[in-house]
DNA sequence: CTCAAATGTTACCATTGAAAACATCTTAGC
DNA sequence: GCTAAGATGTTTTCAATGGTAACATTTGAG
């Protein structure tokens, strides 16, 4: 049990988000207790309270810290091509693959359970709207150039956020075969994203996009 | 608070797989208590546990009872249009949302998180490997028929999979425009199925495949 | 009929979320 | 500097919960 000589802490809030993320890693985030996370930072069980307003409070917090680091990895991978959505578009399924997998902690708390309750979080919710914008504005600057074709941009956005969100699971979930999960998952992003491209390409672009082989094996999916 | 003249129940288990879907409906799956659950059916709160380990056990049954009745809607849907994969595969979407809609409350237990302890309940795991393999077969189906491209079925399976559960998400979140979730989501559907083909389908019968008009209103999606 | 297994109950325990009342530190205004 | 007000932490307390153990009732197989 860490023990303070001063009687405030100095940075509690975020030593219990820390501590919250840490245990959470450690077995799940059903189990979590706000109890086990007050006793990690060495706090009373009470202290908590003065800093959220229960523990959903704090698991909104953990998740809208992850999507801010969330949007992060997306505009990076933005950066890496400029001016060329489709590499972009291929460049931010990478990336969300990898905050995932790197992230997982953060990741299950953010797409984890979709209580409707944690809506009412307004910072969480802009934080995830970032998110999704990032998505919405590679598609829209494909459509600027004639690369997508035309339609509701958030839809085919939402089609490909999904579709990389059902991989990330798949992996998770420990189901892909071979055991070699990371990797495997690697090539498959980019199986699927060829795959969806097809259907958001401009017809007459889709031809450059061919992947050279179709699709890699997979076990065990769902 | 029910009571009994037998001191036996009768079907106890039945009863209580029932009043947990029941009580989830009205509030959420994480406020589910066992002893609630006790309570509605008129037992004592350690009478649960003669029928199950534990509450998780509980929320497994539940979850494998949602993906029976679930393989039973993608069953129906395919056998509307024998032969015909394409129709098939709209008409699973469809139903797949069918199912979201009409059966919110073990939708999500079903998917509500995933938690990968709930993968060691094999009848689980089996259940939704069904329901999956619905998906599957009528992909492998129109790739013998030469509907669709070649390349891992199942790959493509989940690419479907995952687009259906991204817009059940967002229609639960109530994010959708214009309050008329429903409706709305039926012609979101039809745009993502339209959108996901185009990927799927042979580049030769591409053509008859595309929708009349690209892709509804969405006001805030993720 | 009898006895063992199945099913249900009561008693009990540790943990938890949460609130209330109280203690200590910090700091803004004087 | 001093002091009151607010911020931050603590102790106490409560009801609800998950889970176990010991006990009670019923049922069914032999």
């Amino acid at each position: 049990m860490p023990k303070r000589d001063t009687y405030h802490h100095g940075d509690l809030r975020q030593a219990l988000i820390d501590a919250a993320v840490a245990l959470i890693g450690e077995s799940d985030v059903s189990s979590l207790s706000l109890r086990q996370v007050a006793r990690r930072v060495g706090v009373s069980h009470a202290a908590p309270y003065r800093h959220f307003k229960d523990k959903e409070a704090l698991l909104a917090v953990v998740a809208e810290e992850g999507f801010r680091n969330f949007t992060g990895y997306l505009e990076r991978a933005v950066a890496i091509a400029p001016n060329d959505p489709i590499t972009q578009f291929m460049a931010s399924g990478q990336a969300y693959l990898n905050f995932a997998l790197e992230h997982p902690t953060h990741y299950r708390v953010m797409f984890g359970e979709f209580s409707t309750s944690k809506l009412t979080y307004e910072p969480l919710v802009q934080a995830s709207d970032e998110s999704f914008q990032v998505l919405v504005e590679i598609i829209t600057d494909g459509q600027r150039q004639g690369l997508f074709r035309d339609g509701e941009a958030r839809l085919m956005a939402l089609a490909a956020w999904t579709q990389v969100h059902g991989l990330a699971m798949l992996v998770f979930s420990g189901r892909l075969g071979d055991g070699e999960d990371a990797n495997g998952s690697i090539s498959l992003a980019k199986s699927l994203g060829h795959l969806l491209l097809q259907g958001l390409a401009e017809p007459n672009v889709k031809q450059e996009l061919l992947p050279p082989n179709p699709a890699p094996a997979c076990s065990q999916p769902m």
